[in-house]
DNA sequence: AGCGATTACGCAACCGTTTGCGTAAAGATT
DNA sequence: AATCTTTACGCAAACGGTTGCGTAATCGCT
């Protein structure tokens, strides 16, 4: 039953009749072991059924084959399937994966940071909360391998895994107005992530290019949960399954004010999934048409873009390969290549028929 | 710089001018220590930025203050929401959490098991591929912590965290039935699986209880990918973000052949969310109409589900709950109190508008 | 002053591996 | 036969903490 004792490297090599030394080679390959004896052992192991003890392993060897990966929130859908691809490829080399949600919240990174560090992981994956952390720049200094993902951040050496943000909202901007739009206001993500200011840029120049003006009014900024409206009773609150970190009850409300207003824009772009889905369900209640009444472009496909009544029309990300192109990269990094910093990956415009053609 | 030689106890040890014991007394703060001593010694650890080694505690101790989380697909919603509740609640106990991915494959889940066995983890929170596995019960007869998640498993002594799968599934049913429908169809994950095929047992259950037939022909089970159709060209196949490892493409066929019957179901129960956009998909192909053409009836609410047209009724899991349950049980399981088996957690029915009443 | 109790801490063994150094045995060379 | 290589493996010191046992110093009491 529950014999409890772990059984040692010392029982295998006793059974064996073979010092540990010998067993540890054979284990591991590092140095010749004659046929004979090789046997004698892997029959030990066998009988006793053997497992090394990674913790006693990684004490001398410093390598832990464990990888932290530090993200907003494994509940976002961008994020999980970013993960899985991070996942896939570092288990194919044999590295484990921790996990840790931040919620954007700085405090909790860096106290998984902290944490992470404890526990000497071998390299660290982050799409860090804020623009700066101390915390991460002295671990990059400390020289742990780190890449950073879908955001970037100042003073850390690490190379940058993300996709042409700028370029694909203006891509996406672009084509609403050539489709006749002129007002178009924009839902974003908190401007503290460079991921969503950079959408915001892409906007912009779309805008700007073409002469139109920016419209304050028009930019509905996420606020974050600390930043409660005193909630009108006359306007109803997000889902409860909505109010994450991105889409909270006060973003919505300054989203429903847009939509309240008497110039209201007549197309939307929204710089990620959660505040799409949010920003469905405001239309839906204001019972505004899309895209009759109201266009609609996503950043960020999902499996339920195309199955909505309209299709929606979104930019696309690869997710599952920018996690893969990290994982990998980290790899090469933790031995010791060094690697050329990647460039942003092309996203793709995906047409469906969310977008009224105003022409 | 990147001085690369960790502070050590000893170290701070020194500075302070005391022994190894005393600083890892005032750590841990396992014995008295006087303010004074402590004080030197908070101060060195302090300017020298110490941080204890996990691994070499973990290796006296034992302990490692890491679980490992097997489940099939992180990026299966269900999945992710009810890592999140687990990841939440082992955090705030101080626990790290190793995700693992089986896609349902037995071969990948043993081999992970084996892993994290090696890494020592201290507890297991697993989703089993299987209804049995070899390596499972050996953990278990070691006297590994370990609670079963969503899903049963013979000759492992643990408590099974879930829903009342077969409940639910019988109160959809029964809600079809009462609507007027007589031909009603069933969408199901792999038998494999314990919670597909108590789902199962519900729709039986309903149809019997009213003296309706059981058609084998309107029951479409998931099949594997190895389970590959000759692929009819006039039919098309899934989208590639569907292809995963409930809605393969040999599925994706079952389903079309069903929808292609002459005396096609009125309505269909579906077990899961991946199946349930399979099954959208489907529809959308064929242009049937929901609910005109055909209800339907979903396993586990979404953020789209009352976003699509028209909002799905749902049965809805507590899906955070779970793993917050889940997580809590095997907190107390480690730390040695013996907790009484839960019972399976009540599911809510949420009527939305996917159901044609025929009355 | 002498003695036991108490207070506050140090010594060193141990956790289970890896690995540099050393060496006995066998074979090759002169 | 003596010496040198080569082959195949063992010894024991790390790795960085924890903790049982031991003890010097202080205190209270008679």
């Amino acid at each position: 039953m529950d014999s409890m004792t772990r059984v040692r490297i010392k029982d295998v090599a006793e059974r064996a009749g073979v010092s540990t030394a010998t067993v540890s080679h054979v284990i591991n390959q590092t140095r010749f072991v004659s046929a004979e004896t090789r046997q004698k052992v892997l029959a030990a192991i066998d009988s006793l059924n053997y497992q090394p003890s990674a913790i006693a392993r990684s004490l001398v060897t410093k390598a832990t084959q464990t990888i932290g990966l530090l993200v907003a929130d494994i509940a976002n859908p961008f994020f999980t399937a970013v993960a899985r691809g991070v996942e896939d490829e570092l288990t194919r080399h044999g590295y484990h994966t921790i996990f840790c949600n931040t919620d954007e919240d700085p405090d909790r990174e860096s106290e998984y940071l902290r944490l992470l560090a404890a526990r000497q992981i071998d390299g660290l994956i982050i799409a860090p909360a804020r623009i700066h952390s101390d915390r991460l720049c002295q671990m990059s200094e400390s020289g742990l391998p780190i890449v950073l993902l879908d955001r970037g951040a100042v003073g850390v050496k690490a190379p940058l895994v993300c996709v042409d943000n700028e370029g694909g909202a203006y891509q996406a901007v672009k084509f609403l107005i050539e489709l006749g739009h002129s007002r178009i206001g924009i839902v974003m993500g908190m401007e503290t992530i460079s991921t969503h200011l950079m959408r915001l840029n892409g906007y912009k120049r779309a805008l700007q290019e073409t002469g139109l003006p920016i419209d304050e009014n028009l930019i509905v900024r996420a606020k974050s949960w600390l930043y409660l409206p005193k909630i009108d009773s006359t306007v109803s609150p997000p889902p409860k399954t909505l109010t994450n970190v991105q889409m909270t009850p006060a973003t919505f409300l300054a989203l429903q004010q847009m939509l309240d207003l008497p110039d209201r824009p007549t197309a939307i772009f929204v710089t990620n999934n959660q505040m799409t889905l949010g920003t469905l369900y405001a239309l839906k209640q204001r019972r505004l048409h899309c895209p009759e009444e109201i266009s609609l472009i996503s950043f960020d496909d999902h499996e339920w873009a195309p199955l909505f009544t309209p299709p929606i029309t979104v930019v696309r990300q690869p997710t599952y390969h920018l996690g893969q192109i990290a994982a990998n990269l980290l790899i090469r990094l933790i031995s010791g290549e060094d690697v050329e910093y990647p460039s942003p990956l092309p996203v793709e415009f995906i047409r469906r028929e969310s977008c009224l053609d105003m022409g």
